[in-house]
DNA sequence: GATGAATGAGGCTTCATTCAT
DNA sequence: CATGAATGAAGCCTCATTCAT
């Protein structure tokens, strides 16, 4: 209203702002999450580092719960839109593998992998966070359903295997390997070995009655 | 006065009742644990549990960490005499599935598995933890060592494999479906059968050249 | 409502008025420390005292001993101010004796003289009022010997002796005098007597020479 | 009573060994209160480190504040005995320069500075203490009469003064030095040179007009 | 929309002391 | 006399959230 104080970019009730200041508080909320954890990092800590006041964390998030939550969305959002190679993959357990390997680097700038088991944990005891959690796993199932559906179309898994079955069980072994990274004894490259062999003694098609 | 309740105030000369009421301590926090996770979970609702003052709490574990780290070892010992069966398993893969079955449904009486969880993700934040469920794991895996070294004897897992990888794969999809089993609407059959699918075809000996 | 009391919860957007709060606080916990002293008065007895919530007291203090030191610090400011007399008196002596006598009758409106010793007391056990005490001291030192020098100008005091040494030496006798005027069985009229005695007789300007 | 069990030196109701091990606490007490303070330090430390039970303690002393007093009257007791050399003193202010240098650097064997400092904040703030602490002083100044009168007697302190104030001047530049040698950076010598010159000036016999 | 101040509730921990044995 | 266990009370501090401006 005051032209004197335009405030950077304007400040009005321009919706778009909104969007972005959010976005801007969702990307310093993930620093600290991932520097202390979600229990450890106090909302205080989250708005000084998204330069706002404490209280003007609440004009975009209602409670820190909704914004972990948001946060646990978005990262869904970051991960599927890597899923879109692997759908569309030539060679199906290259293209995972280089998968495994970017999440396990976090090259995709996204989520930690401590966040994501905590991400899990915190799930166990909050039915909000459950739910979003759920969520994201079942559409992230969903999208694997189609990846492999994918793989068993260029008759590099085993066309006679379960779609969905099939998907389940790279959901599981690729949630074993994020938690195994968690523990920084573990080597990567062991377990990246070991995590795709697994997958494709299991899952590629069979070609000893050629 | 009642001789099999020699509580209260006052000297026990005996120090297997210390013991015991430890146990007892450890018994009343891991059901609050289980209940509402750890961190949710305050010393005096444990106190509260274990019959005792906030203040007695602390004559048997210095720090609510130090009773969470006593609580996730002792977890171990638990599982790790489960594994007797596993090292002498007549058929490993039926014991094995035998072995999550268990754990899933916890009939081992003992964590939970969001518990589990919850210890790898306080893991990430708390070196004296990480400290713990490092030895746990690393004690876990050697024991996975002779599991596989032997089925591999009785040539029920292939013999080619290196036996460190192998327990590692084991341990990985392991994890995956603790994990996955955390989320009630993962189907817990689904599961034990896609993994047991997995371990079968990544491990079992290869008879197709006979 | 009350313009004279915008207090209470929301944005003062005068800093004056934190600072002026913070005062308050301040004289609240002095007067706390004054009647219990340091150890004994709880941060819940001075919030109470100062009127706000025991959480508040930590928005402006961020720790109890972070307090004190501000306490002491402050007090400082509070005694050179009353130096200006001394470093422009025409009479010494007189001015210093007067000086005494207002700082053992607490005319000076600060802190009582138990609360001078347990400083003292405190800087023993406590690093970081150790370093605030010692700056208090270092200061006190300092403006002692401009004392001394312009004393020495007016030639009442020897004008041959060591100025740092001379201000050392009453800077000693001063703390006597503090230290016995705690316990209340010691005259105040006959150890401040005694007091300028030996001030008097060791550092003025010797005239049995003329 | 169990010829079996005579534990160590006798163990029963021999009055003797009661205040033996008394002194032993004692001891040990004051060694921990030397470290970290009276307030600091807590009951169960001590009894630790004089190898009894936190209950053992009670036995002995009936309260935390009783032991210091106990500690305290034990003190002064120690430093009187310092007193005889100074009242048979040949040379008064060489032998008192000793005194102050023995006892700043602990050679005395007892409280450290910071204790003493302490004990009279402590004074302020309990009245038991209070009765011990003005006991110890009054006894500590009625010795000092004592000296005093003789210094007179060997003409070294000037037989005009009264001895009872020249007393109590000494007991106050005596304290004024135990509280600034309790500040390491105050430098020993310079204090005690300062200290002694002060005492020199203002009490010695004045000899000009001979 | 934005802010600094304010807070109720609660968390973990410590301590001096007592009691039954 | 000696002890280990037990505890009530309290202490300091933190946090998610709200309110007046």
């Amino acid at each position: 209203m005051n032209p004197e104080k335009p405030q950077g970019r304007g400040q009005q009730a321009d919706p778009e702002n909104r969007l972005e200041r959010r976005e801007q508080i969702l990307n310093s909320a993930q620093a600290c999450f991932d520097a202390r954890g979600f229990h450890a990092t106090s909302t205080l800590e989250i708005s000084k580092a998204a330069g706002i006041s404490s209280a003007g964390l609440y004009h975009y998030f209602s409670s820190k719960d909704e914004l972990i939550g948001a946060l646990i969305e978005r990262e869904l959002k970051r991960v599927l839109s890597k899923m879109d190679a692997l759908k569309h993959a030539d060679d199906f357990f290259a293209e995972l593998e280089d998968f495994y390997y970017q999440i396990s680097t976090e090259e995709l700038k996204g989520f930690s992998l401590g966040l994501r088991i905590e991400s899990f944990a915190l799930a166990t005891r909050s039915k909000p966070i459950a739910k979003i959690v759920d969520k994201v796993n079942t559409t992230f199932l969903h999208e694997l359903v189609q990846v492999v559906e994918n793989a068993q179309r260029l008759n590099q898994v085993d066309p006679t295997l379960d779609p969905k079955l099939t998907a389940a069980a790279i959901m599981n072994i690729t949630w074993g390997f994020f938690t195994q990274m968690c523990r920084p004894e573990n080597t990567r490259a062991d377990y990246l070995f070991v995590t795709m062999n697994l997958l494709k003694a299991g899952l590629s098609t069979k070609q000893q009655k050629a």
